[in-house]
DNA sequence: GGATGAAGAACTATAGCTTC
DNA sequence: GAAGCTATAGTTCTTCATCC
């Protein structure tokens, strides 16, 4: 015979996990942050700690009992409901603390005035005022609902009234607490809007929400403060977490508060069907080590996702070694000077010249291909008068024709053509001004050699994920450079021509430009051959080809 | 041979933050 | 305040295969 469900009620939860009162004394002192009203011993904190100590009896009685048949079930169920209802006062009380922390917004006297009148209002309620009770529940659902509308009724959870067994006493915590949290940023491109009472609310509750403002990023902190001591985390994690400067704040919160299990496993992009986000486990443990202490620096991330060279591996990682050790091109190098088109862009990016204005070509990163500049097919309104409201950022046509190198932004490795015809172009390209003493020819050979392009790829994150690869400046000016005067020598006088081959995608050209600036960078034949081999099996190329 | 769907390749725009 | 830098649980376009 079958026997009964399990019960599991006493452990299904629900509410907004990241809005709550932090812990029974918080309640019982009336405490929000810094803000404390009740520092003595009151009626209602007296009332709170007898009915806290009431509801983990009866939470371990319900963890006690052994179920032989339905009719356990059914007593089970009545004492899981006289442990919740005990903590009703409770939690309508903490409720409206959450509630004044929201309406004030940051404003401390605000809070204070609140937190006063709440201080008399619990006295009240916990003498059984039924009448007070129900003013305090009208008021406390009009502070949770947010931007007036009903629909966004915030709905707190306090974990140490729902979980008071593990959540109280000196050695609380969950033993683990794991979980694939929603991973959302509040800005970016993929922004999800954040009320601004709840912005507020997580800057002052969460050390973490400083940096990149993310969902993902509360829940760490909030897996770390439910953990005991002890105890140990799983967060499923996006992988820029482990390295992004705006992600420092949570790795240093964590840091601080537990030991990091690195390398962090890797799953790349393919962990979740539908997500192109490559994702991560970030697992803590128990205390941090002795000499823990706030460090954002990059977690270790797991297999990189980087494919195997082949049988001549130790040759490719001996030449990106060897790369490490070039100089690097100087600082002013590489901008970023394109057209910002603003809130503005389909105002003044047009496929046709209007009739009324002055218009000029304008070009966009998918016009740049190696050694080749395709002509602009977009028209810019660059006498476009922005209205209220609107904002975008043209430049005098001079700062463009500056540059006599564009890259293009969106790609795995760098990929660089020469400026000719020099016009307008958006931010969706990069410029390069040219390396002093240098012709525009052996730096568009660097730019594009296959050295480059496998150093690109094995130290840069990003370029390895078919999410939006981009090339960035900050990558640019990190780009080991040769020897100039050895590559002038290997190919100097043919280099014009050799690049306008390259241009018409002559693979004779393109491999003699390939081999001199491998040469001129201090690689071996076999580390060059590494090098076309490694750098065609990341980009998930026919090697060779 | 045209319509439809699947798979893969190629690729942008903009808001927020930092620096000057 | 302007200029520069950076991030984004992705989106669009093209090609190829299959069906009718």
């Amino acid at each position: 015979m079958t026997p009964p469900f399990t019960f599991l009620d006493h452990c299904l939860k629900s509410g907004d996990s990241l809005v709550g009162v932090r812990s029974t004394q918080s309640i019982a002192q009336l405490q929000v942050g810094a803000v404390t009203r009740s520092t003595q011993e009151t009626i209602f904190g007296q009332a709170l700690e007898e009915t806290v100590e009431r509801a983990i009896a009866l939470r371990m009685q319900l963890m006690a009992t052994n179920i032989r048949d339905v009719s356990d079930v059914s007593e089970m169920a009545a004492i899981n409901a006289k442990a919740h209802d005990c903590l009703a006062n409770a939690r309508l009380i903490a409720d409206r603390l959450v509630g004044q922390q929201l309406e004030a917004s940051g404003n401390s006297r605000t809070l204070r005035r609140g937190l006063s009148a709440l201080e008399i209002e619990a006295e009240i309620v916990t003498h059984g005022d039924s009448a007070a009770r129900g003013r305090l529940e009208r008021e406390t659902t009009q502070a949770l609902t947010l931007g007036g509308s009903g629909e966004k009724r915030v709905r707190p959870f306090h974990w140490s009234l729902e979980f008071p067994e593990v959540l109280n006493g000196a050695h609380s915590g969950f033993d683990a607490v794991i979980g694939n949290p929603p991973w959302a940023s509040f800005s970016g491109r993929q922004a999800v809007p954040l009320e601004p009472a709840l912005d507020k609310y997580w800057a002052e509750e969460f050390a973490v929400f400083s940096g990149w403002k993310t969902l993902h990023s509360l829940f760490v902190e909030q897996f770390a403060r439910l953990a005991s001591t002890d105890g140990s985390i799983g967060v499923l994690l996006p992988a820029p977490v482990a390295d992004l400067d705006g992600y420092a704040p949570v790795r240093s919160f964590i840091r601080a508060a537990k030991y990091v299990r690195e390398p962090l496993l890797y799953f790349g992009e393919e962990a979740f069907a539908g997500v192109v986000q490559p994702s991560c486990a970030l697992i803590a443990v128990g205390n941090p080590p002795p000499s823990g202490k706030p460090d954002g620096a990059p977690f270790i991330l797991g297999a990189s996702g980087l494919p195997t060279t082949g049988p001549n591996e130790s040759d490719f990682h001996r030449a990106i070694q060897q790369l490490n050790d070039r100089g690097r091109p100087p600082a002013d190098a590489f901008a970023d000077p394109g057209v910002h088109t603003g809130n503005c862009s389909k105002k003044i990016v047009l496929t046709q010249a209007g009739s009324v204005g002055e218009f000029a070509h304008v070009r966009e990163g998918r016009s740049v291909f190696a050694y080749r500049l395709e002509a602009p097919q977009k028209w810019l309104h660059i006498d476009y008068q922005a209205a209220d409201g609107e904002y975008f950022t043209i430049r005098d046509l001079s700062v463009y024709q500056g540059f006599p190198i564009l890259l293009r932004q969106t790609a795995k490795r760098p990929i660089a053509a020469a400026h000719d015809s020099p016009t307008h172009f958006r931010n969706s390209v990069l410029a390069c001004r040219g390396i002093s003493g240098v012709s525009t020819p052996l730096v568009l050979a660097w730019l594009n050699s296959t050295a480059v392009g496998a150093w690109h790829m094995t130290k840069v994150r990003e370029a390895n994920q078919g999410a939006f690869p981009q090339v960035k400046v900050r990558h640019l000016r990190d780009l080991p450079v040769p020897d100039w005067a050895v590559l002038a020598e290997s190919i100097g006088g043919q280099a014009p021509a050799l690049v306008r081959s390259a241009g018409d995608q002559d693979a004779t050209a393109i491999a003699t430009l390939d081999e001199a600036v491998s040469h001129a960078l201090g690689l071996s034949t076999a580390q060059h051959a590494a090098i076309v081999s490694g750098l065609a099996a990341m980009l998930g190329e026919t090697s060779g080809a």
